[in-house]
DNA sequence: CGGTAACCGGACTAACGAGTCCGGATAGTC
DNA sequence: GACTATCCGGACTCGTTAGTCCGGTTACCG
């Protein structure tokens, strides 16, 4: 990045900012009020402002790296001999991602094209969880016609229905049918 | 229900809340404005509260109309002689209306215990579905520990899935994976 | 150290949406 | 057709939240 060297402060500001961002997100999803952002960084909310023009761009900068942290997973993963519990791997991985922030799911829909950081991650992380999949179905490991896209909306998913269901830990349970249900 | 006999133009304002109001939240979600509801059923929305206290309220009539509805199908299926298939229909059916209404399912678990209509609607859907699990057990057509509620989550969310995938016709697709894996 | 550029926070605006209320209109009754 | 209980709609209040702005403060550099 070519910015000119943020001043101590401001750094320290601006990481507890992304901190405190992923945290509250994480818990109280997408609609998350700035001022509790700024109030859990111990800053005002002013200060959030400038770093970033709008929500939106706070939502995005957190997903950016979330997306980054995953894509580098993936890429261990594929060095891995045994495609199949590669693949069952990350898709649990994916799944943990999910379960610690209800917003990820929703917030990389709703950030569109817009963020050109997110939407590389984005592409990169289907890329990568392709590969993925491509190397699991020589096994066997995974039926025909599935691609990255519904493997990630269908795990989403999952989550989503265990957190519905007020049986937070049925989680591994209901991703484990989806993934009996994707291999045929 | 002993109201005093609504009077015409009152009785006919209220089904048209009814309908606008359903239409509403299946486009825009549980948050939707009761403003834009009332312009839709052509009312001023000053009419909209006296009837519903509350938006909650309005939201739990929609939701009670609509579970007994389901009840009622679920009730005719279980008189199929084919309990595998009378699940997989069951099934489908519930996927249809999730995707008609993506406030469906949210809105089953905001509404909590707080509207009895809701509540018992809720566990006469809960227990007519555990009967049509038990007996597609029996045919092997269920795995063991799946119950009502899991089913209801999975479906629900593999809906929601296929909205967010920008994929709105995988709907299908994803409903029957999660079939397959409920299968065994 | 002192000067200055950058940064900080909180007061402010604007928009929006839930819920209240009352003056005027209307349906039902005799 | 007139009377009255009921209903109607929109103007109002109130709270919430995104985003702006500026007076005061603070970190860096020489």
């Amino acid at each position: 990045m070519l910015e000119p060297a943020l001043r101590a402060d401001a750094r320290r500001n601006l990481d507890r900012i992304l901190d405190a961002a992923a945290e509250v997100f994480a818990e109280l999803g997408p609609d998350a009020p700035i001022d509790e952002i700024a109030r859990r960084a111990g800053v005002g909310h002013g200060t959030v402002f400038r770093r970033f023009p709008t929500k939106d761009a706070l939502r995005a900068a957190v997903l950016a790296a979330r997306l980054e942290e995953m894509v580098a997973f993936a890429g261990e993963l594929l060095e891995r001999p045994d495609a199949g519990a590669a693949f069952d791997e990350f898709v649990m991985y994916a799944a943990r991602c999910c379960r610690r922030d209800r917003t990820f799911f929703e917030g990389l829909e709703r950030c569109g094209e817009q963020f050109p950081d997110v939407a590389r991650g984005k592409q990169e992380l289907r890329d990568a969880l392709n590969k993925l999949i491509r190397r699991a179905r020589r096994e066997g490991h995974v039926r025909r016609e599935v691609d990255a896209r519904d493997v990630g909306a269908l795990v989403g998913a999952a989550i989503e229905a265990s957190m519905y269901t007020g049986r937070p830990d049925a989680w591994r349970r209901y991703v484990r049918i989806v993934l009996d249900g994707l291999r045929s």
